[in-house]
RNA sequence: GCCAGCGUAGCUCAGACGGCAGAGCAACUGAUUUGUAAUCAGUGGGUCGGGGGUUCGAUUCCCUUCGCUGGCUCCA
């Protein structure tokens, strides 16, 4: 019969046991490991497997407990299938699909003879108490696919049937609870009752394996962490970010607003959002300028001919808008690669002029779909920080490298912190598998040649090239495509781009579209976020605000106003006859990051005692201390 | 575009069986001359997002449309 084998507790072999065949549960207990009940699942030989698996050979195990990261995904996954059972005791004829565990909880799709709603939550959570509280073992066993299509069928489970079938393989594994099974990999927590903190939070619709053109089904989206204290530390991270909502933000420091008469997705902004723009596009043509980018401009109409030469009208018209002028169709820029191909084309470009990088603050419109837009971070009108490079192809490596290490620049001003993808040949795209298999090269090659970490999105590129993208996340960690780079081998090809070699012969030159803030908006959306709207100094649309305590005060003050703004600092000033209290309130609420506050003692010693925004004042100074103390944190961009 | 939720004063929000629409803050007027996060008093302010329907009567019920939010899909 079975023989005796060896098991022990990765780490410390030397406290291993000899056993015949039994439980992980037993073989943790018999090895003393500590809190048990903690344990979610255990790895044996670096496999994750349910605590109510079988050993019976040699085993090295190592307990996964419920508040580490594993076992919260898997705290998350068990919470889906209680949910799943709940909802299918609650609704008959409720059909299940799939239910996997996400960052922070875990969600499950359903289809139901009507959507689900909102008011639908509680009583689903309060079925889910009762399974908890039932303390319901999971419980896995393996069948033939042949065997689990007959069972799901037989269940009115068809998502479940095509799942296996799409599978493929011999054998699969379901795990019940209670009354209900779930196709499954597993592992899962030993019962109900490990699940102490859940909360569900919202449903939305989502398509079956998602595609629009199948059916629309229930997700309904929770959360779960090992402890009630976790779970409530959670929601109040949430309640945090949401206070750095650059939606309720903007428009309550008067940066922009979205007008229900304009139309969806159009921003309009105010004095200070308009300053704030300003700001970062004059600091954007400097940096460019700096990096030989020529400063260029073209219209924002073009005509249609024009948009199907480059194939835009092809691949891109369905978010485009039209109009006609004088019986002549034309396209409103949704890129703004076209007039730039025009400039490089308008003379003979010999390769000694090469590259060229031209750059345009480019308004563009696309026709984004209403569901999608999205406060400033998705909208239908948007200026891009665009530039193209054209350069022959033996510079490509050199000009990814030089705007990788310009994105790195830029971010690092604003302590931003990025992920870095590269996404490959779409299903609808132009252009021959020889240049993306180049383009696709290049990029990685000047990656790792960068050294930095990326992922591939497969099938992700724009339809003329492959690219890299640089995401930055919003308070609430969703992710957003600011930087881009991307290759494009078609474009200088239909335009009949070429340069004059060394051999003299015309050769054609290879181009990039790159952008490094992104969209203006979206930046300033994430931006808004990243400094809860409190911009330092040379970002601040204000800087300074003088403020006055009382009538006898406001010379002073006008002169101080004068002269401060004279040297080019955003200054405001409040001299109403109000409380000096009230005043600082004010300033404080609009995160200006310097009050002056003048008294009489300022007035008669002609200097001033600045407020910082953190509330500490410093010490007294003459208006000039002030004014270099100011431009010199502008100029280091602190 | 699809699914769900939402839309009441400039802002934050109450409210109603279908029967003259409410508060706080803000605004305006006056008093107050004030030293680091809300001085006091008075006044004005609303097609209850738009259109249509049901009804004696609709902000409330129904339909439709616009906009916003969260997802799906799509992208800077």
């Amino acid at each position: 019969m079975a023989k005796g084998f060896d098991i022990h507790i990765k780490g410390h072999p030397s406290e291993g046991l000899k056993v015949e065949p039994l439980s992980i549960s037993e073989a943790l207990n018999l090895l003393k490991v500590k809190n048990i009940e903690g344990i979610a699942a255990a790895r044996v030989n670096g496999v994750l497997r349910d605590i109510s698996g079988t050993l019976e050979t040699e085993s090295e195990l190592e307990p996964v407990y419920i508040n580490s990261d594993e076992g919260l995904d898997i705290l998350r996954h068990s919470t889906s299938h209680i949910m799943a059972m709940a909802a299918k005791e609650l609704f008959p004829g409720i059909r299940v699909t799939i239910g996997p565990s996400i960052q922070d909880g875990f969600y499950y799709d359903f289809d139901y003879e009507r959507p689900l709603r909102e008011e639908d939550l509680p009583d689903i959570e309060k079925k889910m108490k009762e399974i908890i509280a039932a303390d319901l073992p999971f419980s896995r066993r393996e069948l033939s696919s042949s065997e689990a299509i007959e069972f799901f069928r037989s269940e009115g489970e068809d998502y479940k049937v095509e799942l296996i079938n799409d599978l493929g393989a011999e054998r699969v594994s379901l795990y019940t609870q209670g009354t209900f099974t779930d196709l499954c990999r597993g592992p899962h927590i030993p019962s109900t009752k490990m699940v102490k903190a859940f909360h569900l939070t919202k449903v939305a619709g989502a398509y079956w394996r998602g595609d629009e053109n199948r059916a629309m089904l229930s997700r309904v989206y929770g959360i779960a962490f090992a402890d009630r204290k976790s779970l409530q530390q959670h929601l109040h991270r949430l309640e945090e970010a949401r206070k750095r909502n650059h939606v309720k933000l903007g428009p309550q420091l008067d940066l922009f607003n979205t007008y229900d008469e304009v139309g969806a997705g159009m921003i309009v902004w105010h004095p200070k959002g308009a300053m704030l723009r300003h700001i970062l596009e004059e600091f954007e043509i400097q940096e460019h300028v700096k990096r030989g980018y020529e400063l260029v401009k073209g219209p924002t109409i073009l005509k249609t001919e024009l948009w199907k030469k480059s194939g835009h009208f092809e691949n891109y018209r369905d978010n485009m808008y039209f109009t006609t002028i004088d019986d002549n169709s034309y396209g409103i820029k949704p890129m703004n690669c076209l007039s730039h191909m025009l400039i490089y084309g308008s003379k003979i470009r010999s390769y000694r002029d090469l590259p060229k990088r031209y750059f345009e603050l480019g308004t563009v419109h696309r026709h984004e779909r209403s569901g999608v837009l999205h406060g400033l971070l998705r909208v239908r009108e948007f200026t891009q920080d665009d530039a193209h490079i054209l350069c022959a192809p033996d510079q490509l490596n050199g000009e990814i490298k030089g705007v990788l290490d310009f994105v790195k620049e830029i971010m690092d001003v604003f302590n931003f912190e990025y992920e870095l993808e590269i996404s490959t040949r779409p299903e609808k795209s132009i252009g021959t598998d020889e240049d993306w298999e180049l383009g696709t090269t290049a990029l990685i090659k000047a990656m790792e040649e960068n050294h930095l970490p990326y992922e591939i999105n497969e099938g992700d590129g724009a339809f003329y090239g492959p690219k890299i993208d640089v995401k930055l996340k919003d308070a609430l960690g969703r992710k957003w495509q600011c930087a881009t780079i991307q290759c494009d081998f078609t474009l200088p090809e239909r335009f009949n781009l070429v340069y004059i070699d060394r051999d003299g012969q015309k050769h054609r030159p290879v181009m990039i579209h790159r952008v490094v803030l992104g969209a203006i908006e979206r930046f300033i959306g994430v931006l808004i976020e990243h400094y809860a709207g409190a911009f330092p100094a040379w970002l601040a649309p204000v800087q300074v605000k003088i403020l006055t305590v009382t009538d006898r005060n406001i010379d002073f003050g006008e002169k101080l106003l004068a002269e401060i703004t004279s040297m080019n600092i955003r200054t405001e000033a409040d001299f109403r006859n109000e409380k000096l209290s009230l005043k600082v309130r004010e300033a404080q609420l609009e995160k200006i990051p310097y009050m002056l506050i003048i008294g009489d003692k300022e007035c008669e010693e002609e200097g001033v005692t600045p407020r910082q925004r953190s509330g500490q004042n410093l010490p007294f100074m003459k208006p000039e201390e002030f004014i270099d103390l100011i431009s010199d944190e502008c100029k280091q961009r602190r």
